[in-house]
DNA sequence: TATGAATGAGTGTTCATTCAT
DNA sequence: TATGAATGAACACTCATTCAT
């Protein structure tokens, strides 16, 4: 038996898509409340009954992110994929992170804003890094975690970097870039988790 | 016989002076023009004389800070640097680019806002790959200029998206960083431009 | 036999006490009609199927002071109090306002605001002056009501002034402001009500 | 040779002017910068290019009005009035008062608002007792100043108190209440600043 | 050339009030 | 009766840009 879900949520619902589709275009700095409540069909005191502040939107959907990101995250630590080849493992995770970043494409506009709030960078930057690094100390469980910590960092980091150029509607540069990353990501990530421990 | 400047370059002069404190200080989105031009000793009016508009000024930002880049890797084409292994070459130009970020706030707040805005990305991105690009050249004359560029648009954006760990105080994390990122690019261009065909 | 007040009269009381919290909190004009609501346990919604709008739970506020006010002076009206002395008598009524005023801090915040509102004035101003003069009128049956009116306000309108004086914690400074209070009144009504015809 | 005065001021002195008017109308809390920028023929810019924001122009009246309460005072000053028998002092300076209330609405409405901001409070009320003050101290040099202090501040508040009674726009009920006014004052002050000594 | 007063559309945000449930 | 989500006009305030001087 399937209720349908209390209306509160189903604004919040459709005020983080609306978000997260104005964000998208236009970036967090030019997005405003006002812009992404008429998209929701709502009306500014609507978007304000749900959150507290513009930025609270963004940290919301940056939550989101991140646990679909653990999602992605979950599957990679299936025994089959974290402990296979290093090669078979980063070609999956970037493959899904690449495809995550496709499908939410607020996802970069927002880490690009984190930079100048505490709060964003909280939510994403470190929640991001210490997914990653969960992931490595899956393969070498007795590495420093402060040095798998500091490469999942620069992981992260590098990949976000990364990004935009993927925003490319010419597939075979696409392609390219991807498989570029990817061995940015193998070669650097060889050394230090290639083989387990 | 030094001349003096015209006193229109000298305004020039000022006006991309403080736009670069303004900008390294609180980020282009939040630096405004009034407040730039105030920094310069001008009024609003002159700012608007030798600038169109708030893009122009970043982008005239932009332009220079790639002409010092032009002239790292000047300096980086040295025939005793270019032709030196690659881990020297690495060595040699991350620090350099490290110094220059350190000594250019304002460069990487730039880079940041360059995502959304079509005439910055080209002033920035596009160019700093070029530079990278040839200076990978000197040492593959023969590879594909396709995919050298692609390469140094990699290099340059994962370069740039792990900046931000370098805004720390603390030395000892700085001094990591940058030894994992010079990993970071060793590795990945190791078997691109590692040895001279 | 105590009967249950009926609901309705419960919920009245309940948004009754928390406007008075508010209201002597933050003032008339910064209370907002959500935030009594909520204080009193209800919603929005419900406010308003009490009270037509913000002024009216003011002014409804405003009546109840006024009859408590009434009580005061009832007490004061005692033949005992009215007729004695006019120091005494002074005493006595400003003993009992300014407890009134410690006791009720909205009093005057509504007193304040009410300035700007005729219905407000009319609920406070107007029914704290018929009191007074009716309490001067039993010790002087035959002055003209207009002059006993007119020295009534006065008396009510410059007692109101000087109470912000009263919100200092400091215990000598309240004393010495309540001592020049009763001087202040003394001294006027002497003339007017000292002695009974 | 009269000059104009500089622009600046002329556009400050029609912000002055509006915000008078329109918080007199309808108060300090419902007074908007809009309107009071547009009455003033302005644009809301222009206001906040003068004023930091809405509290500064209430803070700017309050202060100018002090300005002119202390010309008030300062001819009230005059050897002949200030040592004048009491009643004509206070005489002399309620009439004053009153015409000066009436002349500028806007007074008591700042006065009133003042309560709740302690800017506001600081320019006006605690300015004008020390001004009634200084008046007190010509005639009764040697009496402790913090006595004088603390009856100039009831004289002020109680007074007032009384203003709104004088919104009327009957003559007859006017002067009946400045009657009493002055009756309220002289026989308040008479035994404190009576006889000089 | 340079000024700086002026603009005005647009920010994020609030709140008295309504109304479908 | 009671709810509380929803409204939307309005607020204080900002800033890129213009233009008369």
């Amino acid at each position: 038996m399937v209720r349908r879900r209390k209306p509160g949520e189903r604004r919040i619902e459709s005020l983080l898509a609306a978000a997260e589709q104005v964000i998208a275009e236009i970036g967090y700095d030019k997005a405003t409340t006002n812009e992404i409540a008429k998209r929701a069909g709502a009306s500014p005191g609507t978007f304000y009954q749900f959150f507290p502040n513009k930025e609270a939107v963004a940290i919301a959907l940056a939550s989101r992110y991140c646990d679909e990101l653990s999602q992605v995250h979950a599957e990679a630590l299936d025994p089959r994929l974290a402990h296979s080849p290093l090669p078979v493992l980063i070609d999956g995770v970037i493959q899904a992170h690449v495809a995550f970043h496709h499908r939410r494409p607020a996802f970069h506009a927002i880490l690009t804003a984190a930079s100048a709030s505490p709060g964003l960078r909280e939510a994403l930057h470190d929640r991001a890094a210490h997914l990653v690094a969960r992931l490595f100390m899956t393969r070498r469980p007795r590495m420093s975690k402060e040095r798998l910590l500091r490469v999942s960092e620069i992981t992260v980091l590098a990949f976000g970097g990364v990004m935009p150029l993927l925003r490319t509607n010419n597939r075979k540069r696409r392609a390219a870039v991807i498989q570029e990353l990817k061995a940015l990501l193998q070669r650097y990530l060889e050394p230090v988790i290639g083989s387990e421990s």
